[in-house]
RNA sequence: CGGAAAGUAGCACAAUUUGGUAGUGCACUACGUUCGGGACGUAGAGGUUGCAGGUUCAAAUCCUGUCUUUCCGACCA
């Protein structure tokens, strides 16, 4: 391998940190505003969200969801509704206090989440029974006072989706808050190729205001955790604090049963971190704004009538393609080319066109093959499918190799120590060994999964020792 | 928000120690030759040294403040 080709990013392994600024600046997905935590991101950066927005929509849609937009400012006294609430957020809320040169009567923030705005809306368009269930998400950016920033991880100025539902029952709420899980969930594994965990978080980790919060939890190629959507059970909370009331079949007054959920571009820092490379990015095909990158090297008529039947192949068969014609050389192209991660690379030049063929070779693995041209299609095609598996099942097997199971405390604490992934253990349920396992191994809580949930082995807490109550992930969080 | 470091052309850096009016490489533009793993020639363009004050005859250089970035902690999607 050439040096040359990765002398601009860090190695994974040398500085992880530093290594992921590289790839998302030299990747050309996010620059640097002069406003901090605001960041720009650039076309193929937003490219990716908007195949993220595209796909998730259109099951958002399937499931009866429909879209709105709702203000960005929310009057303090809106914000202080809901105690939990405002307790949660008010820390980290941006105020408008002026308008123009005059001093506003009330300060607004601008909205960190928009549960307020939502309830102060349903308030009025709710009043039967037939009016819920009501399903509405709003695509918006939001913004969140943020300390330490850090491209696409954590930033002030947060793009993202937020749903918001109206129930007539506990039941078909909570139904809503799991499906919306099982939509991110798959999302995730299908289209991102990133195994995650889903499952319910403790009471000190839910969202301001939920009664339940459930997550999917997917894993870094450093070993820390990253939270990568949320589904917040809110019962009657919300609806009680701000009044919110519907006639049932009963004909009685009740407060309706809510829901959020929601993602962000933090998916986008994930792709990076799950399947990046030293070479820069890896993107799974189904994600990838353009899955071929065709790099034609000299030109001729032979070499441009290739490229015209290749280009015309790939239009038939809907596969989204870009042509490096730029007039550097094939090696700078390549390098680039991988930087970017396109899935996959064909090469048009004279020396394969002797043989009528073309070298196709795929990001993740770097093999490459000769086919003819008649055939690179088909064979883009197969690859297509084989690289989303493969690349995910990597992902899956890196990370089970990433999750340890102690048995008592002291192995535990050496695991947090001397290794870097997940720890599943038995947990008690009481928050002071949540603290005591935060403030000592400097872990967190990351989900209760729904699945194996059951304490096993000597079925006592890993911190305590007390009585058991359930199976837990703990790790380092982005 | 604490601790450390940095900001000079799009990028990487030099000139800062010892104050004297900004330079190199890559990238960029035009033309030509090239093209299978980061090409070459010729010509050219690009800077009130992050910003604001201060000291000085003179500031990229010294002082103060501020903003931004990076890394490490604490806090959080």
């Amino acid at each position: 391998m050439n040096d040359k080709q990765v002398k601009e990013i860090t190695s994974r392994n040398k500085d992880f940190a530093q290594w992921y600024t590289d790839v998302v600046k030299k990747a050309d997905l996010v620059d640097y505003s002069s406003v901090k935590g605001s960041m720009i991101i650039r076309p193929y950066g937003y490219a990716i969200w908007e195949n993220m927005q595209n796909i998730l929509d259109k099951e958002f849609k399937k499931t009866g969801h429909e879209n709105v937009q709702m203000p960005m400012f929310i009057p303090e006294s809106l914000l202080q509704v809901e105690k939990d609430h405002v307790k949660g957020f008010a820390p980290e809320v941006a105020w408008v206090t002026h308008g123009g040169n005059n001093k506003l009567e009330e300060r607004m923030c601008i909205r960190p989440t928009s549960e307020t705005l939502f309830c102060d809306h349903f308030k009025r368009i709710i009043s039967s029974y037939r009016d819920l269930p009501l399903l509405y998400n709003q695509w918006c950016t939001i913004v969140r006072w943020e300390k330490t920033t850090r491209p696409f991880l954590r930033s002030r100025e947060i793009l993202w989706q937020e749903g918001h539902t109206m129930h007539e029952s506990k039941e078909e709420a909570m139904k809503e808050t799991l499906k919306m899980l099982k939509i991110y969930e798959d999302f995730q594994k299908n289209i991102l190729a990133i195994p995650v965990f889903t499952g319910k978080k403790t009471e000190k980790e839910k969202f301001a205001g939920a009664e339940a919060t459930y997550a999917i939890e997917a894993m870094m190629y450093d070993g820390v955790a990253l939270q990568n959507a949320t589904s917040h059970y809110f019962g009657q909370g919300f609806s009680k604090a701000f009044d919110i009331k519907f006639l049932n079949k009963d004909n009685k007054l009740e407060n309706p049963y809510q829901t959020s959920w929601g993602c962000t571009t933090r998916m986008i820092g994930a792709l990076v971190m799950v399947h990046g490379d030293d070479r820069g990015l890896v993107l799974p095909p189904r994600i990838a704004p353009f899955k071929v990158i065709i790099i034609p090297i000299g030109s001729d008529k032979k070499i441009d009538d290739a490229l015209k039947e290749i280009t015309e192949d790939l239009k038939d068969s809907s596969i989204t393609y870009k042509i490096d014609n730029s007039n550097k050389t094939p090696g700078f192209k390549f390098s680039l080319a991988e930087v970017k991660g396109y899935p996959i690379r064909i090469e048009i030049g004279k020396k394969d066109l002797e043989n009528d063929c073309a070298t196709i070779v795929r990001r993740d693995t770097l093999e490459k093959v000769k086919v003819p041209v008649s055939e690179v299609v088909i064979k883009v095609n197969e690859l297509l499918i084989n690289i989303q598996n493969d690349m995910y099942e990597r992902a899956l097997k890196r990370r089970n190799s990433m999750i340890y199971y102690p048995d008592t405390y002291d192995e535990m604490k050496n695991i947090a120590k001397n290794k870097s992934g997940f720890i599943y253990t038995n947990w008690c349920g009481n928050e002071s060994c949540e603290n005591k396992i935060k403030d000592e191994l400097g872990l967190k809580s990351r989900c209760i999964p729904f699945e194996e949930a059951a304490p096993t082995g000597n079925k006592k807490c890993i911190c305590c020792g007390k009585k058991a109550e359930t199976k837990i992930y703990w790790a380092k969080q982005y």
